[in-house]
DNA sequence: GTCTATAACCGGATAGAC
DNA sequence: GTCTATCCGGTTATAGAC
C-alpha cells in the first residue's frame, strides 16, 4: 500500500504540524487537525490533554530539528572556510525540505519569545565557540567584519530571509512564477559562499 | 494637553494598528481594541462592519506606508552607490521606529499571500527600473554579483531579518539585553553599506 | 454616535457508550 | 482506543435605548 497505516499518535503529530505551521497557534482548529488525521476532535484530547499541550510537542520537536541540525554542524567542523559552507548548504538544504519551518519559528516567536531561547539553551549548542572561531579567522583577515556577531546574523539573515519572504520576492520580481523561484533559490547557497568568502577573505581563490 | 483627543474613526484604527501588529488577525481580540480604544466593541462595529474588514483596513495603510517609502527612495536616487545608502538608510530607519511591521507583514503573508503582491503591483513600484539600474552598474564591477535579483534579495535579508528574529538573536548572543542589541542595530545600517559596496565594487574607497 | 444588553456562533473540552 | 453527542466559555456581531 502507498499510504503506510503509521498509529494514531504519530498520524496527530503529523496532522498536527501540518495545521499548525499553516495556521500558528491560534488560527490552527482542532477539528482540522483531526480531519486531517483522519480522526475525530474528542481523540485529539484522548492524547494530548489540551490544544496548547499539542502545540508545545509539535512546536518543541520542530525546533528541536533545526538545533540539531546546527549542532552537528557546529560539531563537526573546526575551520571556518569548512564551516561556511557546511552550514549555509546544510541550512538552506533544510529549510529547501521543509520550507514553513523558518515561519513556523518566526511566527511563535511574537507569542513565546523567551521560549526558543530557553529551548536553544538548554539544547547544549555552545555560541562561544563559534563566536571565537570566527574572529580568531576573520580579525586578522578582513577590513569588512568588525564584529564576528554581525557575520553571523549576515549568514543567517542571507540563508533564511528568502524562504521566508517567499511570496513577496516570487511575486515581485518573479511574476509568481515558483519554478523560476526555485530555481532561484537552488543558486542561493552558492551565491551566498562566495559572498561570505569574498567578504572575509577579501580576494578569494574563486 | 498632552493627549490629543482624536476623532474615534482614527483612535480606533491607531489601536487597532497596535493591537493586530501585536497578536495578529487570529490572536486579536476585539474588545482588546475597544479598551485600547477606549470605546466600546459595539462601536467597532459600527465604524467598520467585521473584525475582517477592520483588519483588512490596518493592513493595507500599514503596507501602504512601506510601499510609499519604498517607492521615495527609488524615485529620488539614480545612481547605485546612492541608492545602497539611501534604501539601506531609509529602510532600517523604518524598521527601528516601528520595528513590528516587518513581522507584522510576514505573519500575514501566510494567511493571505496574493494580497502583498498585489498591494505592490497597484503601487507603480516600478521593479524592472531597480533590476535595470543595478544590472548596469554591477556586471563590469563584480566577480560576485552574477544576478541582480541577488543582490536586492541580499539586502533585503540583511535588513529586516536582525529585526524579524530579534528575539533569537538577542537571547542567544547578547544574554537578552535588549540595550546591546539596540547598540548591535544602530552600528547595522553602516555594516551593511559596507558589505554591500564590498561585493559590488570589490575594492571601495573606505 | 455612543452606550448596555444580548443574540448567535464557534471551538475547545468532556461524558459516556461501545 | 475510538466514537457520538453535548457542554460551556469566549468572541463576534446585532438590537435597541439614549
Amino acid at each position: 500500500m502507498a499510504k503506510k497505516q503509521k498509529n494514531t499518535e504519530d498520524r496527530i503529530i503529523l496532522a498536527a504540524r501540518k495545521v499548525f505551521i499553516a495556521k500558528g497557534m491560534d488560527g490552527a482548529r482542532m477539528q482540522e487537525i483531526a480531519d486531517e488525521a483522519q480522526i475525530n476532535k474528542a481523540l485529539l484530547h484522548y492524547y494530548f490533554r489540551s490544544k496548547g499541550k499539542l502545540f508545545d510537542r509539535v512546536f518543541t520537536e520542530t525546533i528541536g530539528e533545526l538545533i540539531e541540525l546546527l549542532n552537528e554542524v557546529f560539531l563537526t567542523t573546526n575551520e571556518f572556510s569548512q564551516f561556511i559552507n557546511h552550514f549555509v548548504r546544510a541550512y538552506i538544504n533544510l529549510i529547501q525540505k521543509k520550507p514553513f519551518i523558518a515561519n513556523f519559528v518566526l511566527h511563535e516567536l511574537n507569542r513565546n519569545p523567551s521560549r526558543i531561547v530557553e529551548l536553544i539553551g538548554t539544547s547544549g549548542l555552545d555560541k562561544t565557540k563559534i563566536v571565537t572561531m570566527i574572529s580568531r579567522e576573520t580579525r586578522p583577515l578582513s577590513r569588512v567584519v568588525k564584529d564576528p556577531v554581525h557575520l553571523i546574523v549576515d549568514i543567517l539573515s542571507l540563508c533564511i530571509f528568502p524562504f521566508v519572504a517567499r511570496p513577496i520576492i516570487q511575486g515581485v520580481f518573479f511574476d509568481d512564477d515558483h519554478q523560476a523561484y526555485d530555481g532561484f533559490i537552488s543558486q542561493r547557497a552558492d551565491h551566498i559562499i562566495e559572498l561570505v568568502n569574498h567578504i572575509v577573505f577579501e580576494n578569494p581563490s574563486i
